[in-house]
DNA sequence: CAGAAGACGTAACGATCATTACGGCTACAT
DNA sequence: ATGTAGCCGTAATGATCGTTACGTCTTCTG
């Protein structure tokens, strides 16, 4: 009951965080702003999550936990593999262009060192990949699909999904996409991907 | 001859500007670094661009010059519309991808205000476009493709060419794309794009 | 050549930030 | 109950940054 107290702890922190990043950007988000948006101490913050890019790589994996959750819940079902997609591909563009993974990408882009970025691709991309190969796989055996190369495909696929939406949305250039929008470009992008790759 | 000096040495202070933004990243690049690395005055600096986001803006809307003339000058020949392509795509995906707009990206990320954001797309995706859909329409016109909406296949075309590559980019996931990368990428995009817009 | 304009180097000002430190308070353990 | 560990609020430290100011020096103008 402990651990429990203080999971809870962390979770006000980091939606604290988020609440502070989603609203001024990473350069504009201080640790005293934090700890003031979560009514915490600053000695709890750099105690719990050591240094300012601490936090933030909690943030970062918590985050992709969070997604893979999510998918691999998609993926629990016996339904035709093009059915899988067609209910994971709008789940998996609107968590990526979300206002909470948006503000990750643009912390990532704002770290000099690269550590962040970094972290957000083999905590994302690298957890969120063989989940889709398995899925191309199956539509590949169920023969809606034909390829050699997985990655190549998957690559093509989230090509078709996600495209440019990510930067325009780090830019700040285009607001997150609607439940429709998210539904449209999954649609487009599986109809698209079975064009190519069937013959 | 007064205003030849001037803006050689503005050329000398934006390129010292992209050293230290591309070493340091945007929150690391302060005004007296670059000011430091040009070997030039605070003052200047502030004379000549009001502030750090005008500064910032320069820079943005320079390097949008330099990508439409780049372009332009391919779209200036007589060739068949794909060859232009051809020839536009790996171009386009260098500049989009490049230390330059990468660089820039990553500033209008960490830019809270979002105005660097706009400026960025403003000056770079609202002057591409519309000599994107050029190219695209002769394309029609001469057959190879087919579409209703301009826009729609434009965004298709750099959604396979583009793809994720600039936000992997931004955070630093991937290293710039060698020329052969490029036109590859420019290849698979054309020969998808044909697939799919033909009948 | 005299004078003005503008650029340079340096420094200063006020603000903010990451990080550390400290005294008071709460809640649980013994 | 009493002690103790951990959290809160506040503040201090040292550094950096954006921005402004100033005296000097170059360079062009008349």
């Amino acid at each position: 009951m402990r651990e429990d107290k203080r999971s809870q702890r962390q979770q006000q922190i980091e939606a604290a965080a988020y609440e502070v990043l989603e609203a001024k950007g990473y350069g504009g988000t201080s640790m005293q702003s934090i700890a003031r948006q979560a009514r915490a101490s600053n000695e709890t913050l750099y105690n719990w999550y050591g240094d300012k890019q601490g936090l933030f790589r909690a943030l970062v994996t918590r985050n992709a936990e969070n997604v893979k959750t999510h998918l691999e819940a998609a993926l629990q079902t016996d339904e035709d593999a093009l059915s899988i997609l067609g209910a994971l591909g709008p789940k998996l563009l609107a968590l990526l262009t979300g206002d909470r993974a948006i503000a990750l990408n643009r912390a990532a882009a704002a770290d000099g060192s690269g550590e962040l970025g970094a972290t957000l691709a083999k905590a994302g991309r690298d957890s969120v990949l063989p989940l889709l190969v398995q899925v191309l796989q199956r539509a590949r055996q169920e023969g809606h699909l034909r390829f050699d190369d997985s990655a190549e495909a998957v690559g093509l696929y989230l090509d078709l999904l996600i495209g440019d939406q990510q930067i325009r949305r780090v830019i700040g250039q285009i607001p997150p996409p609607t439940a429709e929008v998210c539904v449209g470009r999954s649609n487009r992008a599986i109809e698209h991907l079975c064009r190519l790759l069937s013959t």
